[in-house]
DNA sequence: TTGATTGCAAAGCATTTGCATGCTA
DNA sequence: TAGCATGCAAATGCTTTGCAATCAA
C-alpha cells in the first residue's frame, strides 16, 4: 500500500501535478477497498472521512490513478464505469451474474494465448482486451429453482428483452 | 431479407403489436446496411428516405428488432450502443482498432469451448459473453511508422490516458 | 372503436467542463 | 507568486419517458 502511494506521488511529480490532501485521501480509500468502485461509490466512501471532498475531484482522481497505473477501468454493462486495482493485480477477466451482478474474476492462460494468435492472424498489434462472461451464478440458479420458475407465459406484454451486457 | 421481414411480422403479431410503415422502413434500411449502427446512425439513414420518421421511433424499433432476434446490441467502448445483424449472422467477437475504430469480426471455437469450461468451473450457467480485443490495425501501424512516431516526450502535460474500451 | 404507435419535447443519468477561489511547490 | 487543484454549477451526450395526436387492427 505504501508502494502504491509512492507510485502515485512519483507519477504526480513526473507529470508536473501537485499533491493534495484530497488526492491522498481518495487514493487511500481506494486502496483500502477491494471492489469494483464507480466514481460515485468511491465518492460516498470518501465523503464519510471528509465531507468536503467533491464528486468532481474523486472522478478526476480516479482518472489520475488509472494514468498512474494504479487503477483500471472496467465496465459491466450497466452504463457506469468502475475501477479496480491494477497494481499487483495482474490482468484478469470477469464473469458477471445477470441476476445479482455478482462478479467473479478469473484468468486463463489459454485465453491469452488464443487472443494473441487471433490478433496476429489479422495483423493487429494487440493492446488490451475485455472479456466478460455473463451467466447465472450458482446462488441465483438455486433461487430460481426454489421460486418454481415464476415467469411462464402469461403476461400480456412479454419481456423479450435481451440479457444485459454486450455481445 | 424477406425471411427477416417475416420473422419481424410474426414477432409483432405474437406480441400483440402493430405493423406500421415506419417499422417496415426502419427494418428495411437496417437490413440493407451491413454495419454496426447506432440508433442515430440508422435514424440518419432512414430520414433520407422518409424525413418524417423520428429518432424515438428508430430507437424503439431497434429494441424491437433485438427482441425479435434480428438485431444484437454491441458496445465498443465509446459510450454508444450499436446494433448489428443477428439473424443468420451467428455469434462472433470483435477486434477493434484503437486508432481508427475499424472493427474485424472473428469467431474462435476454442474460445467458445474455454468459456464454457470456465463458467462450469465456477458453477455459472453461461448466458452470453462479450470479447473485444483492442489493438492497432495493420493500416494504422503503417501510418504510425510513416509519421515517424510523432509523440516522443516533449509535451508539457503528457497524455497518459489509458487506451479506450474496458478491461 | 380500442389500444398501440408516433414524434415532439423534456426528463434522466453518468460523465465532463467552466470558472472563481484556494492551495501546493 | 505562478499555476495547478478544487468543487460548485452547468453543460454535455446518449438514452429514455410523458403525452397528445394518429393510426392499425
Amino acid at each position: 500500500m505504501t508502494e502504491e502511494k509512492e507510485i502515485f506521488h512519483r507519477h504526480i511529480q513526473r507529470a508536473g501535478l501537485k499533491r493534495t490532501a484530497q488526492r491522498d485521501l481518495i487514493l487511500d480509500v481506494f486502496l483500502r477497498t477491494e471492489e469494483h468502485l464507480s466514481s460515485e461509490d468511491l465518492y460516498n466512501l470518501v465523503k464519510r472521512e471528509d465531507s468536503g471532498v467533491g464528486h468532481t475531484t474523486v472522478y478526476r482522481t480516479l482518472k489520475l490513478l488509472a494514468e498512474a497505473g494504479l487503477a483500471r477501468e472496467v465496465r459491466f454493462g450497466d452504463g457506469r464505469t468502475r475501477y479496480e486495482h491494477n497494481y499487483k493485480h495482474p490482468h484478469h477477466d470477469h464473469m458477471i451474474c445477470t441476476e445479482c451482478s455478482t462478479t467473479v474474476e478469473f484468468f486463463s492462460p489459454e485465453f491469452e494465448a488464443i487472443q494473441d494468435a487471433i490478433a496476429a492472424q489479422h495483423g493487429f498489434e494487440p493492446v488490451q482486451h475485455s472479456l466478460r462472461i455473463f451467466g447465472i451464478c450458482p446462488n441465483c440458479q438455486c433461487s430460481a429453482r426454489d421460486n418454481g420458475r415464476k415467469e411462464s407465459a402469461a403476461e400480456p406484454r412479454v419481456r423479450f428483452t435481451s440479457a444485459p451486457g454486450t455481445h
